[in-house]
DNA sequence: GCAAAAACTGCGATTCATCCGCAATCGCTT
DNA sequence: AAGCGATTGCGGATGAATCGCAGTTTTTGC
């Protein structure tokens, strides 16, 4: 992970950042390689990060210090969403939840208990899917399968990572 | 469809809905046999207005006359659903979406477009995703299941791809 | 049947997630 | 270095859904 030491000019830790690959995908999306962005980007490429919301990666930002606004973390999250950066998923939370998009597709199986994600892709699943969609002539654009349960292993007493 | 006329005195209309069947229902849930519970359940069970929102049944319920405020459309919903006589779906829209409960499980693809929705049920993904869970010592409790595409018949006038 | 107890309703105010407007600032091209 | 357009941060605005409470309606006890 990139750390930004509070004594370094800013311009200079924008210009290191700004050759990481991370940084060729806000390129790419026309997106301006800025403080907030790098830094979300940087966070939301930690494993530990995955299916986070908009409200919790907004809280990590301040833990690393980072005084990014909420609404600008809003912000930069639809636009990655826009330029394919990240996925959102709604699960059963109430609030969106955000990934590292990656080339292939998944599902997911959320815990109720603990939280925990689990990501899963079933080729029969998907090939069944287009076939109804098929049938009903419908052209599929995208699906959502979310599995909800509960964890059957004793490290689900309580939320872990 | 039943069909409250304006000058039937309350009282003898709410008796009159309360041996349909759709109250034994109400009944059974514990539920007091109410003008705007009555009233829901009926617009409920029209096929026409399965998969509606809280705020489009509100709207409804003022076409027919009937003045149910909307906290009062949102809490006899909640209720329905404890109940399970409805279930609540989150379609892309942002707002929850009700339909009658049925005794066998579907899933549903929705028109992005139009915004109908068909449902379906697939006896494969279904045992596949029990599968899938068990896999990953998982007790299913749930799942959801949307398909979200284009109409391809001309009912539905668009040429967004 | 009738009055009290228990539920229910309506309204406005409130919460929660998310987004907007705008003035100040920053990144990037020249 | 300079200027323009993109970006940020703040507070306020949304929209969906919920809550509190006072007044009303069902149900229950007699």
């Amino acid at each position: 992970m990139i750390l930004l030491s509070t004594d370094e000019p800013i311009g200079s830790a924008i210009k290191r950042l700004a050759m990481t690959d991370g940084n060729q995908a806000l390129k790419k999306a026309g997106l301006k390689i800025t403080l907030p962005r790098v830094k979300i980007l940087e966070l939301m490429q930690n494993p530990e990060n995955q299916h986070i919301s908009a409200e919790d990666l907004y809280k990590k930002l301040l833990e690393v210090g980072e005084e990014i606004g909420l609404a600008t973390v809003y912000r930069v999250l639809n636009q990655f969403d826009d330029a394919g950066i990240l996925n959102r998923h709604h699960f059963e939370s109430g609030k969106a939840v955000f990934e590292m998009s990656t080339q292939k597709h998944h599902d997911h199986l959320v815990c109720l208990t603990c939280d925990k994600v689990i990501e899963f892709s079933d080729e029969v699943i998907e090939r069944r899917q287009d076939e109804i969609a098929m049938r009903h002539n419908i052209k599929l654009t995208h699906h959502s399968l979310y599995l909800y349960g509960h964890c059957t292993n004793d490290s689900c007493d309580h939320a872990d990572e």
